[in-house]
DNA sequence: ACCTGTGGCTGATCAC
DNA sequence: GTGATCAGCCAC
């Protein structure tokens, strides 16, 4: 890795920085690794600080006229703290700070396999999701141990000594294998919290920090997507923590492939699922899984202000605005607010036919929101060094170099940094649009956001009309991409390619990526394709949505197929076969069963419908009466009780844990209605010819 | 304490 | 019943 760019990597070049820590008042301890593979602690005087828009005496004036024009340093973190307000703006986290004053990044001149990373996985005596589980209570019955290198080790615990040994233990192993990242699945919400209750229980301490100190933990959130996690956010000195829970979550919002996030779901979808009950295998589906997950998080610790851990929750937009900072700062240049948010308008989406279509083709143009920022020059109005224009520029450049040598590469190992690297610069490329929409980015700009949207829309008709114009049946569109029926005469992308060409201005460049069997448009960003080689995609919420219960997910993507191949009366038969299913309770009722993720904490939802401003629903009153301590982003599985297919779902609703497989109680006239009503939607789109039909 | 953006579909609830 | 509103999930 090149780290010549300095507002993409810091200017300061020092190498094996494998983690930093603050001790609050004016000191920043930089742990770091040494070529023969000890890793020793630096202390550095560093001096908390803020942008203020005024000169107290104390401050040191920044060039050119933005709002924010002055810098001032403060003893320790307390006199910060004490100084917020007054308009000024500093960041939160000190060691951010300490990083984007030095220039210093994590983990330069290093690789992800260089870094030590430990995977930790513990049983218990009652499962941690169980209604009746109690750390306080219940004793663990295994922790497993694996490392990055291959080394093993597990302690299975019959008896209160036991489990006091296992966890002195684990904390020797911590001080001696010492590793920079300790892993896990659930880390945060179960694992640790875990850990911590079974040490206080032995009146021990979880002393794992790199200077002896014990764990931490503090309540937080994660913003992903749409989902808000609470969740004790653990640290401890000179280490990190991975959770590959909330590595899975992120890896789904590109994706949305997972079933679910358990690790044995998560290890399955990947292919890294380990035989066998073993706790052992399950810390090295963690390992395999941290791998896979997490090797562009450790680029992005290179280039970004801040802790490994932390590089992994920050949204994309923050960090963007933290490589200005730290570049504005660095030239000794003022910076603007924050601006105002407004709403501006979004992509083009539109439908024009719905059913089924064969032999359809996909075009889309490349990377569109970035190609238009830099060929029209929609970049932010406030950014006077022009960073923004640079760094998207060099993103693009290095990301087409990444590409090459990932292709190119000899080893396994360079490939996978090649293809973490190329990963890394696509998220950001594509995170510099949504910075200018972002209502915290100091240098963000809403009438370009605006404009770069509406050319968006434009080009995108432009495509349109001109496809139409040649003969094209242009089915649905979506922000950057057509799915079409190509015109007759078409053999080939190369008769569309020139012409499409010619209508689109000098660096849009538009591509012919997938040709399909067949397609079912259904409705806007909802469609489901058959590829030449037979496999089916479905898109949208409509058509593969989680919040459906999985028997109706099945039921679309079988029916679904049946559409596409032209199979109507094995759609019939179908619905036949899962009527009888629900009637005769065949199925176990985790396929009748819906899982809902909760948005807010309960004390959140009690508030808002005793104001009135939502209603009640099923997930959060079950979550309610259970009486435990459910967060936000906990997931509630619950099934539907009674005999009448018209209930109030949040009074007959049951958690599925309190299900009897010898007292079967779900409403099966319900679940048949939801099939009904499902079929009754799609079922129009394959009809089986009429009997008249069939004698002519 | 934390936070990229807009557009779109569906089911559940509730006021009318 | 109907329409409005909200929450949740998804596409890009």
């Amino acid at each position: 890795m090149d780290f010549a760019n300095i507002a993409l990597f810091g200017e300061n070049p020092q190498e094996g920085i494998v983690a930093v820590d603050f001790d609050g008042e004016a000191t920043a301890r930089v742990f770091v690794r040494a070529p023969d593979g000890t890793t020793r602690g630096e202390e550095h005087a560093f001096q908390p600080f803020a942008w203020s828009p005024g000169g107290a005496e104390d401050a040191t004036p920044l060039a050119g006229g933005h709002p924010l024009g002055w810098l001032r340093e403060f003893p320790n973190w307390k006199a910060l703290t004490a100084a917020r307000g007054e308009g000024a703006f500093s960041f939160s986290d000190p060691v951010q700070q300490f990083l984007t004053r030095t220039g210093r990044t994590l983990f330069k001149g290093m690789t992800f396999e260089s870094l030590r990373r430990l995977q930790i996985h513990i049983e218990t005596t009652r499962p941690p999701d169980s209604p009746h589980s109690d750390p306080e209570r219940d004793p663990l019955a295994a922790i497993a141990l694996t490392d990055a290198t291959g080394w093993e080790e597990q302690f299975a615990i019959t008896s209160p000594a036991e489990e006091r040994v296992a966890l002195e233990r684990l904390g020797s192993v911590i001080t001696e294998r010492d590793p920079d990242v300790i892993e896990g699945h659930n880390l945060f919400r179960a694992t640790l919290p875990y850990l911590a209750a079974r040490a206080r229980h032995h009146k021990l301490r979880l002393r794992w920090g790199r200077d002896g100190s014990p764990v931490t933990s503090r309540p937080s959130r994660l913003q992903i997507a749409e989902k808000t996690i609470q969740y004790p956010r653990a640290g401890v000195r000179g280490r990190h923590f991975v959770d590959t829970y909330v590595l899975a979550q992120y890896y789904d919002v590109g994706t949305r492939e997972l079933e679910g996030f358990s690790l044995a779901e998560v290890a399955a979808h990947f292919g890294l699922a380990e035989a066998g009950t073993d706790p052992l295998a399950r810390a090295r589906e963690v390992r395999a899984l941290a791998a896979s997950l997490s090797a562009s998080y450790f680029v992005q610790a290179q280039i970004f202000p801040y802790n490994y851990q932390d590089v992994i929750v920050r949204g994309n937009a923050t960090k963007i605005d933290a490589l200005f900072l730290r570049e504005y700062l660095r030239r000794g240049h003022s910076v603007p607010g924050t601006p105002e948010s407004r709403a501006f308008e979004g992509g083009y989406t539109d439908i024009f036919f719905t059913g089924v279509a064969p032999d359809v083709w996909h075009c889309d143009v490349a990377s569109l929101y970035p190609s238009v920022m830099l060929r029209f020059g929609l970049l932010p109005e406030n950014d006077t060094l022009g960073v923004f224009g640079g760094l998207l520029g060099d993103l693009r450049k290095f990301r087409v170099e990444a590409k090459r040598r990932m292709r190119v590469a000899e080893t396994e190992i360079e490939r996978r940094h090649f293809s973490a690297l190329q990963n890394t610069f696509k998220i950001l490329i594509n995170s510099f649009y949504g910075y200018l929409g972002f209502a915290q980015g100091h240098f963000a700009d809403y009438a370009a956001a605006a404009a770069v949207t509406a050319k968006g829309r434009e080009l995108l008709r432009a495509m349109v009309e001109w496809l139409e114009g040649a003969g094209a049946r242009v089915i649905e569109i979506d922000t950057d991409g057509i799915y079409f029926q190509p015109p007759a005469n078409a053999k080939d992308a190369a008769d569309l390619d020139a012409g499409l060409r010619a209508v689109l201005p000098d660096g849009i460049e538009v591509e012919f990526d997938e040709r399909y069997a067949a397609m079912f448009s259904y409705k806007a960003k909802n469609y489901a394709l058959l590829g030449l080689d037979g496999r089916i995609t479905l898109k949208g919420a409509a058509l593969k949505s989680r919040g459906m219960e999985p028997f109706l997910r099945e039921y679309l993507q079988l029916a679904v197929g049946h559409i596409l191949r032209d199979e109507p009366a094995a759609v019939t038969a179908l619905r036949d076969r899962f009527e009888a299913a629900i009637r005769q309770r065949a199925w176990p009722i985790s396929r009748l069963a819906k899982t809902e993720s909760l948005q807010d904490s309960l004390a959140a939802y009690q508030k808002k419908i005793a104001a009135s401003s939502r209603n009640r629903s099923a997930a959060f009153e079950l979550a309610l009466a259970s009486g435990r301590d459910y967060q936000a982003g906990d997931a509630v599985t619950y099934y539907v009780t009674g005999t009448k297919k018209k209930i109030v779902a949040y009074e007959a609703a049951r958690l599925v844990e309190m299900w009897r497989a010898d007292a079967r109680d779900e409403n099966v006239e319900y679940y048949v209605a939801k099939l009904n009503e499902l079929h009754a939607k799609f079922a129009p789109f394959a009809p089986e010819p009429s009997p008249q039909g069939m004698l002519l």
